[in-house]
DNA sequence: TTATTATTTTTGAACTATTCTAAAGTGCAG
DNA sequence: CTGCACTTTAGAATAGTTCAAAAATAATAA
């Protein structure tokens, strides 16, 4: 009997059900199509696959682009029913932003985002909701770099709109 | 016996030796040069001149424009003698910027500059050193600025640079 | 000036986000 | 399978910032 692809995500989702019997696993080792871009991805950035990252990356490169903070994320992992600490995800955002996988964007003192949409675009950052979203990539002009200093290379350029209620009438 | 200006600013930043009588007092209410500045844009803030405001206010408003931290402030202030706490510090640079006299520019989780200069500006950030620098006007070209919601509007935009040393040859 | 009131500063604790550490656990090459 | 290197864990530690209540100070009125 196959299993569908519901099952194996389900399957991926619960550790505790995809570990019980070696039976499941082998299966599950021979149809990881929920997982197969992350694997690929963590393969390429020299990460070994591990359970956690894997549901992380799963997460972060596989679902549709979005701004997550770290807390979120542990959440979101933990609802799933897979076992992580926060300093693991911490650890992993920082080793998938260092492979270039994500982008951190600080907004305040605070509050950092991780996005998942490492394509250039700026950033629409609503002070009083504290909701950071994407400026479509047709409306972002592209921006004159400056100058640098010898010896020194631009790593990555920030842009970010900050917007707040119009005062008044 | 006049004051030279050395002296005046002597005894405003020690504020012991200011107060000690009421005549120095009396001297010092009548000339406040070194201050005036300062005095005038927290009056314009409507924020009463305290001593540790106008201590402020004379390194972040009167001086060449910087980047500096809460932290390095409340050092400098201390150093010139006068009695100070970082809550203050933090509550100051906090209503100078709701004042639109600084800019707040936060450059990596836990590492939070404030700008003296609040023209319009790029940044460059080098994130080896954590050195925060102005992109000379010229070098700035204007950015196109993005739609944004109705109801909204932009309270400013931040351009930051980042920097790091040319990898290996 | 002095007394009164409102604002500001202080201290130290509390809080939040993040990093660290040492021990336990896991993936994978042989 | 076994062993080693890498990874994860829990909880403590740290850094930056905010908070709360009491003490101090500035502005105001008399």
């Amino acid at each position: 009997m196959l299993f569908s692809s519901f099952h194996l995500v389900d399957l991926f989702n619960n550790p505790k059900i995809l570990l019980r019997t070696s039976d499941h696993k082998y299966k599950a080792r021979n149809d990881m199509r929920p997982y197969s871009n992350a694997l690929k991805r963590l393969k390429f950035a020299r990460l070994r696959p591990t359970r956690q990252r894997l549901a992380l990356a799963k997460i972060l490169l596989d679902e549709k682009h979005r701004h997550i903070t770290a807390e979120q994320l542990h959440s979101e992992v933990i609802a799933t029913g897979i076992r992580i600490s926060l300093a693991t995800v911490y650890n992993t955002l920082h080793q998938f932003t260092r492979a270039g996988l994500l982008r951190e964007v600080v907004v305040e003192p605070g509050r950092t985002y991780f996005d998942t949409n490492i394509a250039e675009h700026y950033h629409i950052f609503d002070q009083e909701t504290g909701v950071l979203s994407d400026v479509p990539n047709e409306n972002s002009p592209a921006l004159t770099l400056p100058m640098i200093p010898d010896g020194m290379e631009i790593d990555r350029v920030d842009v970010m709109v900050r917007i707040k209620r119009t005062h008044g009438v």
